[in-house]
DNA sequence: TCTGGGGTCCTAGGACCC
DNA sequence: TCTGGGGTCCTAGGACCC
């Protein structure tokens, strides 16, 4: 615990929603919600005006729809909110070279090895004008909490928000914590939180009081441990500017649940060439192979698979995959596949003769190029990830679940109109100009015209699908002579990961 | 319209080895 | 020939976080 609050929490208020807020003027002061529009989808982030229809992260799509039917519903546009983060990120790196980022709208920054802050005046004063930066060059707010420690700063700008700054004085935290709930405390959750409420202990006072040894017997020998130790405010964890992975994987999520074992197959060998993909654009390679299956009734089990030698092959993963799912019973149908590598090793250059033994016993040695030829085969059908389903005030039931269980149905007309036309997604057209997509289904586009500097409403058109006139854009910059965040921009949503952000 | 996707860390049992 | 005591690796599952 540092004598003085120079651990510094940024946290973006409601993240994806506020961007897009800012990039479709039309959507200022209403009601937006970011997430898988799929009939299996659950919102991203819900901005502060849904949030007052009790609209909430996390939350599935139907149940987001019932208590705001009026809110806009997009599909989130990652490559534009990472553009952002990195600007964010950028005036993070000018206060400290300890940045510790926990995803894209939040950061850990250390203001003592920046040489910044030595009391608690510096240190807000570092905050404030942080936070006046970041408006500045992103159009968007953040907030700050500042604090002693990284659990307290956390907690400081949860606080904070939206749209403020909290600095807690280094020797308040033990009464500041004491009489609030356990669950603020980090990685207390549902579960322990309940185990603890069954224990009597619901506050952070009643952490304390029960006393370490009560609360290993609890929770158990490392939890136990560091759960009380937080709860006395103690909490010495470094920022930590650059943490290695140490795992990858992807999951699609279908929206109906898959019971034919060639198309499960299909599939899990597509996620593998995806998963692959992945892990060579990191330059990393891996040992440890793992299948996840969530079943009809979502229970989820893994299987793993550890080879001797680290592996980047797709066609070595695809195999373990595949080898793997051998040993899944699917009856009874299945509605998530995923596929994983970890133990990874930092070097993407096979060693030889490991990987002479992991390929004994397979078919066929098959180089790199073996396997990469495969992708790009069969359909993606039913992903839910994919960005199906209709957008804004659009009827539904179109395109879901139409491909069931075929195993190379190409997509239908439908789908990819769908994809090509994602609500919330930009567009331009050669007569009246940028825009972004509002709605589609039936055969049309329903367009608003309008860019981030407006400040009224632009006016709306629809158009046919195929209308030559009107293409996917790139993002504009949400401030004069800001990023775009075209860099890797694909306006035709690809498989996006969906994240939690902006709590 | 009931439940996403990408991660991290921890626990626990069994195999295996010395 | 009625039972050791680690240590490490692997597998599986679960809690938690954004």
């Amino acid at each position: 615990m540092r004598a003085a609050p120079t651990i510094l929490h940024l946290d973006m208020d409601a993240f994806f929603a506020a961007a897009e807020q800012a990039s479709k003027p039309s959507l200022r002061g209403k009601p937006v919600v970011v997430g898988g529009l799929g009939p299996r989808g659950v919102v991203a982030t819900a901005s502060y005006e849904a949030r007052r229809f009790g609209v909430h992260s996390a939350m599935p799509m139907g149940q987001a729809r019932r208590l705001a039917p009026n809110a806009a519903y997009l599909v989130p546009r990652f490559a534009f909110y990472r553009a952002i983060s990195g600007q964010v990120m950028e005036l993070l790196g000018r206060l400290s070279p300890l940045v510790e980022p926990l995803s894209l709208d939040e950061a850990f920054v250390d203001l003592e090895a920046g040489g910044l802050a030595g009391d608690s005046a510096g240190a807000r004063a570092v905050g404030e004008r942080l936070r006046a930066e970041i408006l500045a060059t992103t159009g968007l707010t953040g907030s700050v909490g500042l604090a002693g420690s990284k659990m307290l700063a956390k907690i400081a700008s949860e606080e904070a928000k939206p749209n403020g700054l909290v600095l807690f004085e280094p020797g308040s935290e033990r009464a500041l914590l004491a009489p609030r709930s356990v669950r603020i405390i980090p990685g207390v959750g549902p579960a322990t939180g309940d185990h603890l409420r069954r224990a009597g202990i619901t506050t952070v006072a009643d952490v304390v009081e029960a006393g370490e040894d009560e609360l290993v017997r609890i929770l158990g020998r490392s939890h136990g441990a560091s759960l009380y130790r937080m709860a006395l405010g103690h909490d010495d964890r470094p920022v930590v500017a650059e943490r290695d992975a140490k795992s990858v994987s992807v999951e699609d999520t279908f929206d109906v649940d898959l019971h034919d074992r060639l198309r499960i197959r299909l599939e899990v060998e597509r996620l593998a060439e995806r998963c692959v993909a992945r892990l060579r654009g990191a330059g990393h390679s891996g040992r440890t192979i793992v299948l996840k299956v969530r079943r009809y009734d979502f229970s989820t089990l893994t299987r793993s698979e550890t080879l001797r030698g680290p592996t980047d092959d797709p066609l070595v993963v695809r195999e373990a995959a595949e080898r793997l799912l051998e040993l899944v019973d699917t009856t009874g149908g299945v509605r998530l596949l995923g596929v994983g590598v970890s133990g990874l090793a930092d070097y993407t250059q096979e060693d030889l003769f490991a990987q002479a033994g992991a390929e004994a016993g397979a078919w066929g040695g098959g180089g790199p190029g073996a396997g990469g030829a495969e992708a790009g085969t069969g359909t993606s059908g039913a992903a839910a990830g994919v960005g199906m389903g209709m957008g804004v005030g659009v009827g539904e039931g179109g395109a879901a679940g139409g491909a069931g269980d075929a195993a190379d149905a190409p997509p239908t007309a439908t789908e990819t109109a769908t994809r090509r036309w994602a609500p919330g997604h930009d567009v331009r057209h050669a007569v009246l100009g940028a825009g972004w997509v509002q709605g589609s289904g039936l055969g049309r586009v329903t367009v608003r015209f309008e860019e981030p500097g407006s400040t009224v409403p632009g006016r709306v058109r629809t158009f046919v699908v195929d209308d030559p006139e009107l293409e996917p854009a790139d993002p504009l910059p949400l401030v004069p002579g800001g990023v775009t965040g075209a860099e890797g921009a694909a306006p035709v949503a690809p498989a996006a990961p969906v994240v939690r952000a902006g709590e």
